[in-house]
DNA sequence: CTGAAAGCGCTAACAG
DNA sequence: CTGTTAGCGCTTTCAG
């Protein structure tokens, strides 16, 4: 592959002019450009991105960490996280941890030795692995450490949203399947749905299931759930696994929402392909894809920012699998 | 970031032997080896990759190009691909392409100024673009030059297993809801699907969608489809349309499979939600993974291989949404 | 077994 | 407006 030695040669002109010309950073003459350009045409030259980084120490590329991109919630994150990325000129190293902490810390390894420019660290179980990393990390949902940025949704909110919805609708006698304890998210979910119901001194009870969605893992959950049948309402802690809920109860004959209510979490375009399709809670997407990769472009530009929690609103998404039982049709019950 | 001859300077060795030691390569001996070491823990000492891969020509990157990873099926076929390229010590680079060829170019571009040592171009929408490009390229599902490996199922025989399988449920009213016709892999289902029905001189009708996946948009689609209600089988291209296109008639009122039998494509984790399950044909996505990273590494080491078609099988996957007649609960129709 | 030195391709002073 | 030059951090001959 050619590079900018061989171009200046070709073109007659030094590699400092056609460096300037490259990067349109100071001045070359009309004429230089066009002899220039044309050695570029002929040739299919790409600057080495490589050696530029090293140079400026910015490799312009961003290491996304993500529990696994097969998830609904989290490859429609990556989507679009790619996608303004990109329109910042920077380029996405993939890494899936399997929520693993060992795979986490290999990855992290790789990530630096590749100099990415700053780490996406999603739903990480890893603290002081990232205390001696000197590269801008920022953290989405579980929190790393007090000097990492943290973007997530209002977890606690839509939980609490979650049972408000439910009991509105009329359901007493409700079920909350939760997800694994080291998921802040989910464990928030948990939190503000649990204090909905306290305030409205109703009792709840609880399953957890054990992982998140591996494609085909929770079927396992779900059969280890026996008395689902006798609830009205069920608060799933995310869409997936609602919609693996979802199958189940049918299998059992069961018919939603006549008999039970359902809502989910995501707002993942699965819960819209579902039937009937499943109430949820929104997470903005864009907003958290917006605000990780403003952040973390500005860390790695060197411009302040608060070191804070950065919470994005959630809201209702209301469709089929919850019913106002005045609405209820008598003869389908 | 501490570099090599920092470790160097503070082991009191030389940079070479400290590169020798980092590498494993040459003699060096037990006792630098540890004092090396232990600067290196010390330190936190990553070796910076980008520099390695200037002098050795070998990134050890993949550019992993896809139509969306939000597209289940590709995203599953992403999730493989990344384990066995990392087992393989590379790590990928995450391109959308949008199905998209300006997207596809500028990726291309991008990928080549990183240069990455392999890439991975998924229903490409390109050609000649491929020509100049010199790093080893292994295409999926749509070919792109005479010399360029593709790697895709056996679609063809997929579509004629979907026609069999419907016409043996006895089906005899048959729609078949196809891809875009740039795309090779529908296009070959759609082929084997009227072979089959020629078989049997059986007439069949067609839609065409006008593209593939991208959260909501199917639903426009689906929309525009009026008489679906007078087939007794369906076959869509693949399973997140056929999703779409089942609650499209459950909302019509339509039951499946006991009115309309349908059968997807992929096998991607979406059909064993659906209620009922979805019949489909099964890709191999682990094999295709594998084949893939097999081939395009062993072409980046200079190994030969065959410039041919590498087509895997396929299979069927009978779940609920298709039916033996003889099976049906007369009650039921 | 070890070290000095050249060079991968690029950018940015700095001196014309 | 242009060219020379010194590195960025690494690997690998080639001499010891």
């Amino acid at each position: 592959m050619a590079n900018i030695r061989e171009i200046a040669k070709r073109a007659g002109i030094s590699i400092a002019t056609v460096s300037r010309h490259l990067n349109n950073t100071g001045y070359v003459s009309e004429d230089a450009r066009e002899k220039i350009q044309k050695v570029v045409d002929e040739l299919n030259y790409t600057p080495n991105a490589l050696a530029r980084a090293m140079f400026t120490k910015n490799s312009k590329t961003i290491g996304l960490m993500v529990p696994n991109i097969s998830n609904p919630f989290f490859n429609q994150m990556a989507s679009v996280i790619e996608e303004y990325a990109k329109n910042k000129g920077y380029t996405l190293f993939l890494c899936n941890t399997d929520d693993d902490k060992e795979k986490e810390k290999t990855y992290l390894e790789v990530l630096q030795s590749h100099r990415v420019a700053g780490i996406i660290a999603s739903r990480s179980q890893c603290e002081d692995e990232y205390a001696n990393i000197d590269i801008p990390v920022v953290a989405f949902e579980n929190h790393i450490l007090d000097n990492i940025i943290t973007i997530s949704s209002d977890n606690y909110n839509g939980g609490r949203m979650a049972f408000d919805h439910l009991y509105e609708k009329g359901c007493r006698k409700i079920l909350h399947i939760k997800g694994p304890e080291v998921f802040e998210a989910t464990e928030l979910r948990y939190k503000g749905f649990l204090d909905g119901a306290r305030a409205k001194d109703l009792e709840i009870d609880f399953i957890e299931f054990q992982h998140d969605f591996q494609v085909k893992m929770l079927e396992e959950d779900i059969n280890s759930m026996k008395d689902i049948v006798n609830y009205d309402g069920i608060f799933v802690f995310n869409d997936i696994a609602a919609a693996t809920v979802m199958r189940a109860l049918k299998k059992r004959g069961v018919s939603i929402p006549q008999e039970v209510q359902i809502i989910g979490f995501d707002n993942s375009f699965i819960g819209e392909l579902l039937y009937p399709s499943l109430t949820t809670i929104n997470q903005p997407i864009e907003a958290l894809a917006y605000t990780i990769i403003e952040l973390l472009i500005k860390i790695i530009n060197g411009e302040g920012v608060l070191i804070e929690d950065y919470i994005m609103e959630v809201k209702l998404i209301e469709r089929e699998t919850t019913i106002s039982l005045k609405d209820l049709d008598p003869a389908s019950i």
